[in-house]
DNA sequence: ACAGTAAACTGCACTGAATAGTTTACTTGG
DNA sequence: CCAAGTAAACTATTCAGTGCAGTTTACTGT
């Protein structure tokens, strides 16, 4: 059942890949040369551009690739049944817990990084975010319809919520001021973000 | 009375400063050469290098400068006779003023370009800003001081204020994802911080 | 089990382009 | 006059990407 025929190719390919990922995390793209990633590898550099056509295209693979593993969250949708404060809070937790994804933080480090004197490519990358961060908008609009939220501008709230997350587990984490926050961070965040945005906006 | 003798050399000087700024700012620090910083500046490269030993002083040089214009602040201090929403609200759009200020964000640009990947100097640099950042703080300790906010913790309410401030304003113009907000929107995102944060701590 | 073959990998020298910083011989403004 | 600036060539290094000759691996038909 389970396909097991990783083949030479198919070994160096995820061995310059993962040397790649661990290198433009710790040395950013441009600190990192060709040389030293094949080294990192153990592959020559000439298995590196068989497989990649250039820095460039390695780039750009590693960033849509981890963007895809990123992407994966589950998300809750809103139940009119119960505590909008119990919801609303183990929803946040979850955001915390795929924003706190060292995966995710790499990501955000390296296209970050790569993107940061590209500001049209980044704004066109960051689209793609947008979708993702719809889950506490669904979640909102719900609660409105319902009438248990006051009268209020969607993408205002969700970017409150979103910005008193960020500020507190992901701009520091991007900048490396901060290691990844305990699990007791995680939860005393949601709550006092939830506690914060309800107690303006519940109905 | 105003001091007028700029020498020729003073005049060189100031011309590598500001294409130093323009530059770094627009090419990033490593995207910039000499030569070209030189060509900017219409003066020679060894010219450059009179003025400042290398890249790295004339880089430390412009950080340190564009720091203390960036942190000369006003602040408003807590008044117990007078309405806290207006307070709050005149005080956070100072903040937000400071933050919009071009050149604060150009600071913060280069600061972040450099520092991305030393952490390290990063974390040490960031120090300073806790000094800057106590504007609200003090205005919180003393309004929770006169009973008229609910006990909390300073650096947690403090910290969701900046956060919801930066969010919307500073982020997004460091990323170059947006211009600077007009007065408009600076005002708005002023009042509905200062709402949510006292709908939630007013006592 | 085994030779044959094609594809993939290797090592290494090489090209070409940037680029930080220096040297030199010359010019100019005050 | 001379302190400062200038242009241009020069050193030295780094680095992306290439060419090539030889070796390893995996699959093929027998």
């Amino acid at each position: 059942m389970s396909e097991k025929k990783p083949t030479r190719s198919e070994l160096k390919r995820q061995s310059i890949i993962d040397a790649a990922k661990q290198a433009f995390q710790e040395l950013g793209v441009q600190g990192t040369s060709m040389d030293e990633l094949a080294a990192r590898a153990q592959v020559s550099k000439r298995t590196v551009y068989n497989h990649f056509a250039s820095k460039e295209a390695l780039v750009m693979y590693l960033i849509s690739d981890l963007w895809q593993q990123a992407t994966q969250s589950p998300g809750c949708d809103y139940n009119p049944g119960s505590d909008l404060y119990a919801q609303l809070r183990a929803l946040l937790e979850l955001e915390i817990k795929t924003i706190c994804n060292p995966q995710y933080i790499d990501l955000n480090r390296m296209a970050f990084d790569y993107f940061f004197h590209q500001p049209d490519a980044l704004r066109k990358e960051m689209e793609k975010f947008k979708a993702h961060e719809t889950g506490v908008q669904r979640w909102i609009k719900s609660a409105v319809a319902d009438g248990r939220l006051t009268q209020l501008d969607v993408e205002v709230a969700s970017g409150q919520i979103h910005n008193l997350i960020k500020g507190g587990c992901f701009w520091p984490q991007l900048l490396q001021l901060s290691g990844p926050p305990t699990q007791a961070e995680q939860v005393a965040l949601a709550e006092r973000t939830t506690a914060m945005f309800l107690s303006y906006y519940q109905a």
